[in-house]
DNA sequence: TTGTAAGCGTTATCAT
DNA sequence: ATGATAACGCTTACAA
């Protein structure tokens, strides 16, 4: 490979002035410009990336923390944050945690030891308390997973409220039983628990708690779950899963079980993922802005590492939207309307 | 961040013993060793992986070149991969090509440039004479797709005997009319369809060109294809499609029509993606050995680099298996055996 | 066994 | 406006 001393050779100039060229910077004359280039041109000249990134104290590279590569949700995401990524110079280092605290802390670690230029976490494992400190070691960003009470600023989408609309909307098909499947201890989790919880206290039915569901988040626990569920005695006749593959794995259960949906049991999922329509009955479910979500947040990451703006806390929320189908909506009721 | 020569300081020793300490060289004794560790661990040395590549003359990073991120095929080809790449220090840089020929010969670039130290295809977009110079410049591997005559090692599945078996299967279950949905221009859908072709020679059936249909890839395209198909004077009454989410657009679309599926139309998928299990009915189709594609191609791929294996050409076929679910047996028939 | 020093390919500082 | 030169942090002949 041509290096920038044999491009200088070439055009009778001194590395100095190539690596003018190179980085438009003023002060270097039409002529040389032009002599640089054809020397360029016709050693097939390109720079060496390392070299610069040695040189520049930078590695062009952000490190993105996803549970799964394979959960259709964090490929949207992460393909969102490529594209903006990609235009901007930037490699993305795809990080799996597999659900992983450990392997999470390791990757935290690229951020210390200035293996990466920045670290978006879409989610995380282990206590926050233990994640942010490192956000003193380089820029970092929260995208889609939630925390209070921080400096790290978050790219989200409003779970608690598109919560409440969901459960809203099963309450308005005229649902009083309705189980959820959003028990967990992640912020996010306990945001939409919240939001499920408003909507039925303010429609007067009371929670109960053994109809909320925790560690349910593929197609065999949506299975599992609505196989539970129907087994109890006065059963549920709506759920408010937290993800379209949930509510995939419950209606084929349901089927299973020779149930109607929605008649016999009303399903709501999350996300929007091509699942939600692929399945019979279709799903109700809510959309999340996960094309907005990745794009924002690597938007702030690069503000951070190429103009250094403040890393002043910002919260950025994205409009939800709830996209009514099949598995919500009666035909017996649309009939006798 | 401390550097080698801060801890060749703190140890009392120069860099170069620091340096071989890092690198497992022998010829130091073990009170150094020592010495040299306590250094690091005081300092919390790590060393830059930046300047380790420029003096190396690596990169260690292989790109991966994928159509698109979301297509649950190429993303958990992409976890496979990953996960052998991680465990030998490797970075992935996944290159989105989106069905575009021109990024697609930007990214190979890469390779030229030594941007990366190695260039895993697995679908590609240009013609093979204006890929295989690459392979000049660095080692190839081609994973999924297909290509004769070519020193560039590939590890694959056999398309042809997967396509001839699944559409053999259609006509052992009585059909004689099937169409196909692979009548594309890359060799993996020229495979495809010569299976589906010799099944029918086989059994007699003559061909229906225009029963083979071209540029099917999604949900959207099955759709559209099915209401194509089912719109034909004396229609077929079986398709083998070139993937589940073709197969699984076909079937909603189908249902839409108030057809049942298998009885006035039977279909196959190719993959066995989740949404194989997930549509009603469940999709029989071609379960395709993902994981270990990925995983034998970083392997191969890391035989290069690390061993300097010589690129002699290999072809590494791996098997494939046919699942046999609703889509394709009627139960009409099986009530009547 | 250990140390010295050159060099990987850039870029930025300081002269000129 | 251009050039000489010293880093950036590491590894590896070669010397001792």
């Amino acid at each position: 490979m041509a290096t920038i001393a044999d491009v200088a050779k070439r055009a009778g100039l001194s590395r100095a002035t190539v690596s003018r060229v190179l980085n438009n910077h003023p002060n270097v004359t039409e002529d040389k410009k032009r002599l640089v280039r054809e020397a360029m041109e016709s050693l097939k000249y390109v720079p060496n990336t390392t070299a610069q990134r040695l040189r520049n104290q930078r590695t062009d590279t952000i490190a993105i923390l996803v549970p799964v590569l394979t959960n259709p949700f964090f490929a949207y995401l992460l393909e969102a944050m490529d594209m903006v990524a990609t235009k901007n110079h930037l490699q993305l280092l795809i990080c799996q945690t597999r659900y992983s605290k450990q392997k999470e802390m390791d990757f935290l670690e690229l951020l210390r030891t200035k293996q990466v230029d920045g670290l978006i976490l879409t989610s995380y494992e282990n206590e926050w308390k233990k994640i942010e400190p490192y956000s003193a070691f380089g820029p970092m960003v929260l995208c889609n997973e939630y925390e209070r009470n921080t400096k790290v600023p978050i790219i989200r989408m409003d779970q608690f409220e598109a919560s409440y609309i969901g459960t809203r909307h099963l309450i308005e098909q005229g649902h009083i039983r309705i189980a959820c499947t959003c028990g967990d201890k992640s912020n996010l989790a306990k945001d939409r628990q919240a939001g499920y919880r408003k909507a039925l206290v303010e429609a007067g039915i009371s929670v109960q708690e053994d109809w909320i569901f925790s560690n349910v988040f593929d197609i065999e626990d949506g299975k599992r779950v609505l196989r539970t569920i129907m087994n109890l005695k006065e059963a549920p006749t709506a759920v408010f899963t937290g993800s379209d593959q949930v509510a995939a794995g419950m209606i084929m259960a349901a089927k299973a079980l020779g149930k109607n949906v929605p008649d016999d049991i009303a399903i709501i999922g999350f996300d929007d993922q091509p699942i939600a329509r692929v399945v019979e009955p279709a799903l109700t479910t809510i959309r999340q802005p996960i094309e907005e979500l990745g794009k924002t947040a690597m938007e702030v990451m690069i503000d951070f590492i190429a103009f250094k703006k403040e890393v002043n806390h910002q919260e950025i929320l994205l409009p939800y939207d709830l996209v009514i189908r099949d598995s919500t909506m009666s035909k017996l009721k649309s009939i006798s309307i």
